[in-house]
RNA sequence: GGUCGCAUAGCUCAGCUGGUUAGAGCGCACGGUUCACAUCCGUGAGGUCGUAGGUUCAAGUCCUACUGUGACCACCA
């Protein structure tokens, strides 16, 4: 009826057409009618949105995967499904990319001006932009296209005003000056969550700094007869910009300095010694130079103190004109060098030593971060953070793994001011304007841009020239996609969204304010639950990422093997929030799993549509009479399947999920199920047992492909397409609406302890022909005894499987022991033996060994498991079900030393 | 310095509320060409569950300490 399928799955040929079928038949699409009508459950996921600029890297393929998996089950459980997906405009990162770019034609931004920088990024997105959404739609993912936002596109943009003039008017921005990490490379602030520590080999350098006026008795003196005390430094430079000089008040050592001042060297200038309890006076000399305008701690001590600030660095970090004429325009580490060498020269370096120590660096562009105390925009936290505490406290908020919510918590208890300006071009401008009219000075925060000053009516404005920090139009991601602030039925339909999955590594920088913003502008949590991807690494455990070039590139991996066996992949390889190994150099050993379940799939479902001519087979239920064993284990474990899969993607284990899938697939149908099927499909049998292995091999085929979909999606349709019809049912056309399949109704207890009597039957005729090296295709007869009623209805029902699976010639149950017959022997589960009679093959000697080896292993056990029945604690506290199981074990035990022991002895005679 | 995580087969990891003889994939060894699949089939070897204590009738699973390892936070200049 259909094409005849290729031996080998070919994902190439399938996955492009399937995906724009799916998409030109509207599946991806959420209706927010339905959901507001009641006539669907909503379930939404937000994407977190890529860089614009980004490619997809195995972090995306892992987390994006995962995001899928949720909203294709969701989507098959009937819910109104929303997968909503955009990207970021990353400020810093996309404006260093164009820089990069046109630093190539020889230019930097500010030859090009603002205004035509700003105009070249648009260019830049507009043509390159956004392939990561392209990317995403090659693995399969279902998003809702048509809903497609992009933070800096003029919706996002007013949600971002808006929320700007909110806080302001609510006094949660303020400007200020005050000492913040700036990249002397991007040239702008970075948050404290943007400056990224690195433990760091360095240097403490030593410098005595000498003491004005005369020297007090006790302390060391120069040649020169001045008294000095010395201070420790990892960045010397900065001691130009030294204002104090601080100790701590209850130090002994400096009681009688306190007050006085130091001549500051490779200066003239003279300055204070303070005494404040911050100094810690174990540390190095237990006294602290302090430069104000280039460490934070020396700024708040400062403010305490009353101490002057004196900025020395410009901002690309050279020394400024504020400096002696040596140092100006130097690079800050030339400028390390030369006060290092000139306190050496001048007598003034006591001594260097090594020192370990972090070092933060700029998150972008990995440049070391320089403290700089500047006037930028911050958002007071602490009153939006304390919902956003209550919120994982009480529980509305779930994170997976659950450990994640103490590191919430505690950056929540302990938050600080955000610093929200950016020395940027491409951002969100900040909506402040200043009115530069003489005497005038207002400043104005408004929604719409102001044409003259509110205050004096002149028109002489000027914008702040800074821009927001990206993460300012991030926070907001969950509720300005659906097209806030205006009330719209996306909005009434889809928040609060349902489940955030994203990497551990933007917790703070973006979960946590969404949260905050949530409550704040929605007066509602923007989702309950939170899942914590790991991270990808390669076989070294580091993580993957481009600069390292360690990566994979999950594009390449779908050409070569498929959406599918890469989703399947990482699904199956990642635990709950474990971090995932792959080795970017032999992709074929590392995405083997995937590829090679993708092939069983597709050989199953091929060895069905060949073996099955008709368009349409009964359901199980109009064959229910004529169902077999074989049969009616298979549905029992398909219900089985289909009860794990689900229980797993409710808690969130995709791997255990996507591990049931695989057992039940591979392990029971294809193994199994399949085997024992094909002399029903192949053979001459009755009509009514072919119907019945017909309808149950399409029903057990229809339901795996389902639990199976939302992983992998696309050969699970293929295949899923071409099924036989199911009478009586009224089929979707794509597996990817069809519903979700429910559990515990086919569970059928007798079937699978028949099923698995006869399982472990045949393999121990394997093992044991394996073990004593039978050919595989000489056919052996078998002797049982004390066949017991499961094992017996099963070989009745299903007696034939031993010849297909176990080359078994000939059965005979209860037949009467030859005295001196050599053979193999094997006791089953249930106390039925197994004699395979091969008296020509092996020794006799050999196979005494054998059982009385086997004979000590069964002592043993039953020892173990004697005593533990003799423990009267544990008869009198263990449930009685426990108990049961333990005596039953003994008994099975006993009864097969028993027979071991005889048979040895019948050996022996 | 603080907080949290991890340690189970050669490798990467499962093991959900303590309870049959601790599992999977890959790798390895042996054996297989009958028409779903060699991206396959069968069999096997390999684990004192990091160490030492403790709780319990019962511990891979709970508690404590230690060792190793990783992450995050705060940083002492």
């Amino acid at each position: 009826m259909s094409e005849p399928l290729s031996p080998q799955y070919e994902p190439g040929a399938i996955e492009g057409p399937l995906f724009r079928d799916w998409e030109e038949r509207g599946y991806f699409r959420a209706d927010a009618a339905r959901a507001i009508a009641g006539d669907a459950d909503p379930y939404v996921i937000v994407i977190p949105p890529p860089n614009v600029t980004a490619v997809l890297h195995m972090g995306h393929g892992l987390n994006n995967t995962l995001q899928d998996v949720l909203t294709r089950w969701r989507r098959m459980q009937g819910r109104e499904a929303l997968y909503l997906p955009g990207t970021d405009h990353a400020g810093i990162a996309t404006q260093n990319v164009v820089e990069r770019l046109i630093a190539t034609e020889g230019k930097t931004r500010d030859d090009l001006g603002r205004e035509a920088f700003v105009e070249r990024v648009w260019t830049f997105v507009d043509e390159t932009g956004s392939t990561i959404l392209q990317q995403l739609r090659a693995i399969g993912c279902s998003c809702d296209w048509t809903r497609t936002r992009f933070t800096l596109e003029p919706d996002l943009s007013r949600a971002v005003r808006e929320v700007f003039v909110r806080l302001y008017e609510k006094g949660l921005i303020y400007r200020g000056n005050y000492i913040i990490n700036w990249c002397p490379r991007c040239l702008t602030a970075l948050s404290d969550e943007e400056a990224e520590p690195a433990e760091t080999n360095g240097k403490l350098y030593h410098l005595r700094y000498p003491l004005s006026g005369h020297a007090p008795a006790g302390m060391p003196t120069l040649p020169d007869g001045r008294a000095y005390l010395v201070v420790a430094t990892t960045r010397p430079e900065t001691m130009l910009g030294d204002t104090a000089v601080a100790v701590h008040p209850e130090d002994e050592r400096y009681q009688a300095i306190v007050g006085r001042q130091v001549a500051l060297p490779l200066t003239d200038r003279l300055i204070p010694i303070v005494a404040d309890s911050f100094v810690d006076p174990e540390f190095g000399t237990g006294a602290v130079k302090i430069t104000p305008a280039h460490d934070p701690n020396d700024f708040e001590m400062s403010r305490r103190q009353n101490i002057p600030s004196l900025n020395v660095l410009t901002p690309d970090a050279h020394m400024n004109d504020d400096v002696p004429a040596a140092y100006r325009r130097m690079d800050r580490f030339d400028a390390r060098k030369r006060v290092v060498k000139d306190f050496d020269a001048a007598g003034l370096l006591d001594r260097i030593e090594d020192h370990t120590h972090s070092v933060p660096h700029c998150y972008r562009c990995d440049t070391i971060v320089e403290p700089r105390l500047s006037e930028q925009w911050f958002v007071r936290m602490k009153p939006l953070a304390e919902p956003a505490l209550a919120a994982s406290r009480n529980g509305s908020v779930r994170f997976t793994p659950d450990r994640w919510t103490k590191v919430y918590d505690s950056w929540l208890e302990n938050i600080r001011d955000w610093c929200i300006s950016r020395q940027l071009w491409w951002g969100h401008r900040i909506p402040v304007w200043y009115c530069t009219a003489p005497g005038c000075g207002e400043t104005i925060v408004a929604r719409e841009d102001p044409t003259v000053c509110t205050k004096c009516g002149d028109a002489t404005l000027e914008q702040d020239p800074d821009v927001l920090d990206t993460w300012f139009s991030s926070w907001l991601w969950p509720f300005s996609t659906l097209g806030w602030p205006d009330d719209t039925q996306d909005l009434k339909a889809f928040y609060p969204t349902n489940t955030l999955v994203t990497a551990p590594e933007i917790l703070f920088f973006w979960v946590a304010r969404m949260i905050m913003a949530g409550f704040e502008f929605m007066g509602e949590l923007p989702f309950t639950d939170v899942y914590l991807t790991g991270t990808v690494r390669d076989t070294q455990g580091r993580k993957m990422s481009k600069s390292l070039g360690n990566g994979i590139d999950p594009l390449e991996v779908v050409n070569l093997y498929g959406a599918d066996a890469l989703r399947y992949t990482v699904v199956a390889g990642s635990g709950l929030g474990t971090d995932v190994y792959m080795d970017p150099g032999n992709l074929e050993n590392t995405f083997s799993v995937g590829r090679n379940f993708a092939n069983k799939v597709w050989n199953a479902g091929r060895f069905a549509l060949m073996n099955i001519q008709a368009s349409e087979v009964k359901s199980v239920a109009d064959v229910e009479s004529s169902l077999e064993l074989a049969d009616r284990w298979i549905l029992s474990r398909l219900d089985a399947a289909t009860e794990e899969v689900t229980r797993h993607l409710e808690s969130f284990r995709f791997h255990e999920a996507a591990a049931a899938g695989y057992h039940f697939f591979w392990g029971e149908l294809a193994d199994w199920y399949l085997e024992l099927l094909k002399p029903r499909l192949q053979g001459d049998v009755e009509q009514g047992s072919r119907e019945a292995a017909e309808a149950t091999l399409v029903a057990a085929l229809d339901g795996i492909l389902r639990l199976l979909h939302p992983v992998m999606p696309f050969i699970t349709d293929a295949l899923w397409r071409r099924l036989p019809r199911i009478a009586g049912d009224t089929a979707a056309a794509s597996i990817m609406i069809a519903s979700w399949p429910r559990s515990g109704i086919r569970r059928d207890e007798a079937a699978e302890a028949e099923m698995t009597a006869l399982m472990e039957l045949i393999g121990e005729v394997r093992t044991l022909r394996a073990e004593y090296n039978v050919a595989p295709g000489t056919p052996i007869a078998i002797h049982l005894h004390d066949v017991h009623e499961t094992l017996d209805r099963a070989l009745t029902a299903e007696g034939r499987a031993l010849e297909r699976m176990a080359r078994v010639g000939t059965v005979e149950r209860n037949a009467p022991a030859v005295a001196g017959a050599a053979g193999a022997h094997a006791v089953l589960r249930g106390g039925a033996e197994l004699f395979i009679p091969l008296a020509d093959i092996i020794d006799l000697a050999q196979e005494r060994d054998r059982l009385q080896k086997e004979l000590d292993r069964l002592s043993g056990m039953l020892k173990g498991t004697e005593a533990k029945l003799a423990n009267e604690q544990f008869t009198a506290r263990a449930p009685v079900d426990v108990i049961e199981r333990e005596r039953e074990k003994a008994d099975n035990f006993r009864d097969q030393r028993d027979r071991l022991s005889s048979k040895l002895a019948a050996l022996r005679s």
